[in-house]
DNA sequence: TTTTTTCTGTACACTTGTGTCTAGACACGA
DNA sequence: TCGTGTCTAGACACAAGTGTACAGAAAAAA
């Protein structure tokens, strides 16, 4: 049993590694091709190695579960909190997280959806994420000055239709999503976003896409 | 091989249940867990009677998907070019198709989507249904009197916002549903439906639900 | 009644996955 | 050098899935 996590000169593969094989493998096949034995096999070692670090396939579902509630709606929060002196800034510095390839992993959301589905202690805890980034974005709406009514209403028109956006894995290019963000805005806010606005924030989804 | 349909008094298990089995199985819980075994253990029946009407696994998968380009994109491009006065009654017409329990089958479109991130065949299938939906969503938007542009932007949100809801399996109440209904109908349209279009799609969807 | 067609069950071969037990390799400290 | 603790490999037991071969029951047709 692996209390401190000092490494130790005979492993070949450490605690780290089988967690980030085992993310990489949820997030490009899903909860059910995270496999010890496939994953031993990439990492090129025993399968039984992996019931030195871990107690079992369980034990390693959760660590990743907990893994994604850290990142994701941390992250996604976050951004709609950013300051703002207008909402249609406000609205672009929120879709910073959604461009940069380090910040909110759409892949990762949808397999963690997907294994909600069919398990329901995964359920409850996504649920309570979707209500943070929901409150997050209702927070955002108010503080420029929408009733609450609008702003709960608007907070879930734009983060439904973000969810929806990557559900349907359209794979457009950046600069075809570029092209759609101030009709976006608009659409979100009512408002017309400035020029100033929409070229920083193009500037900046170039800028970390490169 | 069972090129006509005709039962015969020996049959315990039709190729219409397996075929029905096999799609509950797919909504309920995925494409990785329509199980022949499985199935036929459901359906009191040996594994391999499933062979006399089907080639493989994957010949009663490409039915499944067939099934389902079929009946739910379907549904919902025919809901979209119901005939309205407004823009506002459009939306509202749309509407219907999602809370009709035979309208549109959500569940059934996100295994679909799951089961596409691991084959790009089916992949592409969905890809043609989603340029199809929005299309007809933007047609929608244009026989209203939007330009071009707006009823683009303006079908791409519709659409992406009622899959993300839908992604987000929230499980509401219908009253509830409906209690927003007017605010996503101003959201998408920037234009205010009048009471008697409310009214009237909440009466449907109270009808057809219960 | 006999034959044919349609479907089902049993048995077999094969694959891929989990989890356990145990011997042993390897580095490191005494 | 000699343990000791840390990690790994291989064997074993078990479960669940696919697909095939073949005999045979039961309805339908002759």
């Amino acid at each position: 049993m692996p209390e401190d996590a000092t490494p130790h000169g005979n492993a070949k593969a450490s605690r780290e590694d089988w967690l980030r094989a085992a993310m990489e493998a949820l997030v490009s096949d899903g909860v059910t091709q995270v496999k010890i034995q496939t994953i031993g096999h990439k990492l090129g070692v025993s399968r039984s190695s992996f019931y030195w670090y871990f107690q079992s396939r369980k034990d390693l579902l959760n660590q990743l579960l907990e893994e994604w509630e850290r990142s994701n709606t941390g992250i996604m929060v976050a951004h709609a909190d950013l300051p703002a002196k207008t909402i249609t800034e406000a609205v672009n510095n929120f879709f910073r997280c959604v461009v940069a390839p380090d910040g909110f992993n759409h892949r990762l959301d949808f397999a963690v959806r997907e294994w909600a589905r069919r398990d329901d202690a995964v359920r409850r805890v996504i649920d309570r994420s979707d209500a943070a980034r929901h409150a997050a974005l209702a927070r955002m709406f108010l503080r420029h000055g929408y009733c609450e009514a609008e702003a709960d209403i608007r907070a879930r028109v734009l983060y439904y239709q973000q969810i929806g956006y990557y559900a349907l894995e359209l794979n457009e290019s950046l600069e075809t999503r570029l092209s759609r963000v101030p009709g976006y805005v608009e659409a979100f806010t009512g408002q017309t976003p400035s020029q100033e606005e929409t070229d920083a924030f193009c500037a900046y989804a170039r800028e970390v896409a490169g």
